[in-house]
DNA sequence: GCACAAAGTTCCGCTAGACGGAACAAGATT
DNA sequence: AATCTTGTTCCGTCTAGCGGAACTTTGTGC
C-alpha cells in the first residue's frame, strides 16, 4: 500500500471537504501528517493540476477531480440512457426528478432535474443517503437478495423499523414502486431500473411537497414513472 | 515531486479515459510503466476505493473521483448561484443553456441543459473547446486583458483568423454578448459573468439550430439572455 | 510600530518502502 | 496439447519520501 499515494489522495479529499480553500496547517491537522509532507505532496498535486494556491498561501482544488469525475459517469450506460428519458418524465411531471445508484449501502444521486417550484431539500447532486431511507433505494432493495443485509448494515448505525421495511418492500416489489418520506414535508416515489436480468442497481424517482402528491394527480405521476421506467429499461437492453 | 503519487493519478488517468474496463497490461503500456509498479499501485487505489477489479481482472474506475469533484463545482459559488438562473433562462428560451468557465485557454462545460428538441451537439457536460472558438470564451475574452496571449497561445495549435477575432471582440465588447458557430449549423449566444470587480471567468449562453435563431426569437433570447446576467451579477455581488 | 505568534517554506540525514526485473500461475487462443 | 498473453508474486537494490528542526514570511495584539 504506497503510503505517499495513500497520503495524497487523504489530502485532496480533506482539501475538497474544506469547502472554501484551506491552509496548509489545517490540511496537516486534519490529516495528522507532518507539515513538511503536506507541503511536498501539494506541491504534488499542484504540479500535476489538482490542487492550486492563492497569492495569500491557501490552498483550493481544481476542477481536475470533477473533469476525470465527470468522465467516469457520462460512461455508465445508466447516465447516458437516463438523460433524455428524466427529461421527458420531468417535463411531463413537472416536479423534480432524480437519477439515483445503489454505492454500498447508500444510494447515490447522480442526477436532478428540480421542479420550477421547488421543494425544499436535503440532497444534491453527488450526496449519499442511506439506501433503506429514499423512495429509490427502497425500489432498488426490493428486487434485490442482499436487501437484508444492507439493511441490518444501515440500522446498525441508525434505528430503522426493519420489519415493517421488510413487509414495506414486499409491497414495492408487488406494485413496482416505492415512497418515502426521506426529507420532511415530501413525498418521493421511486421506480428501480434493472440493466440485463441482474439486479437492479439504480432508480428513477419524482420528489414533490406531500400536499401536490394527492389523488388524481399522485396516479398520474405514478404511471408516467413506471411507464419511463419501463421505456429506459428496454432502452438499456437494447444494445 | 513525488513519483509514486504522480504515477497514481497517471493511472487514475489512464482507467478514466479508457472508455470501460481496462487491462493491466493496456494501463502500463499507456502510462509507460512496469506491469508490477502500476499493479501495486491499482491495489492501492482499489483499497482507497478509487478503482475496482471485476471477475476477469480488468480494472475500471470507481464514482470515488466524481464524488469528490462534484463537491469541488458545488462549493463554486457561480456554479451554486447558477442553478437557479440557467433553468429560468432555459424556461423563457425554451433553448439549450450552458454555464461555463475559463480554464486555462479552454472553456470548460460546467452545466447544460438541453431543449426538448435538442441539438446534434459537440460538447458535453465536463468537456473543454478552446475559449475563442465558443460564444462563451469570446464574452469572457471580450472583457480580459490576457484575451490576446490567451488567442495567440491557441492561434498556434489551431488556425485561428486572429485580426477578425480582434474585432469581433471589440463589437463583443460594445453590445455585451458575443456570437458563434462553432458546432455545424448551431448557433451560440454567450454573455460573460463577472463576480465582484474582478475580470469574467464564466458565461451564460443559449444555443440553438440556425434557423431557429432568426428576427424576433433570436432578439428576445438575446434580451432575456442579458436580463439573466444581470440578475445573476448582482446575486453573485450580493453577499 | 514593535514584538510575538503562527503559518508557509526549505534543508538534510536516515531509512522505510517503492521500484523493476524475473519467475509463476491462470486463462485464452490456435 | 502447445503457446501466447495477462494478472500476480517475490525479492534484492537503492532511491525517493519522511520528518524534525531551522528559517522566512505573514498576520495579530498590545
Amino acid at each position: 500500500m504506497d503510503r505517499a499515494v495513500s497520503r495524497s489522495f487523504a489530502i485532496l479529499e480533506a482539501l475538497a471537504r474544506s469547502r472554501g480553500p484551506a491552509r496548509l496547517s489545517d490540511l496537516s491537522a486534519a490529516t495528522d501528517l507532518q507539515k513538511s509532507t503536506v507541503h511536498r505532496i501539494l506541491a504534488t498535486l499542484s504540479e500535476l493540476g489538482y490542487a492550486d494556491q492563492d497569492d495569500s498561501g491557501r490552498y483550493r482544488p481544481t476542477l481536475r477531480s470533477w473533469e476525470i469525475g465527470i468522465g467516469v459517469v457520462a460512461d455508465l450506460p445508466i447516465y447516458r440512457v437516463a438523460a433524455g428519458f428524466l427529461q421527458t418524465l420531468h417535463r411531463t411531471t413537472g416536479e423534480t426528478v432524480s437519477l439515483t445508484v445503489l454505492s454500498g449501502n447508500d444510494v447515490l444521486y447522480l442526477e436532478k432535474l428540480t421542479a420550477a417550484r421547488p421543494v425544499r431539500f436535503l440532497t444534491r447532486v453527488g450526496s449519499r443517503v442511506p439506501a433503506p431511507l429514499t423512495a429509490g433505494g427502497k425500489a432498488i432493495l426490493s428486487a434485490r437478495i442482499d436487501a437484508p443485509q444492507i439493511i441490518e448494515e444501515v440500522a446498525a448505525h441508525r434505528d430503522l423499523d426493519v420489519p415493517a421495511l421488510m413487509t414495506e418492500l414486499e409491497e414495492c416489489r408487488q406494485r413496482g414502486y416505492a415512497l418515502s418520506g426521506y426529507s420532511p414535508g415530501v413525498t418521493s416515489i421511486g421506480a428501480a431500473v434493472a440493466v440485463g436480468g441482474a439486479p437492479p442497481d439504480a432508480a428513477l424517482s419524482v420528489s414533490a411537497p406531500r400536499e401536490r402528491l394527492a389523488g388524481k394527480t399522485r396516479d398520474a405521476i405514478i404511471e408516467a414513472l413506471l411507464e419511463t421506467r419501463a421505456r429506459m429499461t428496454e432502452a438499456l437492453d437494447r444494445p
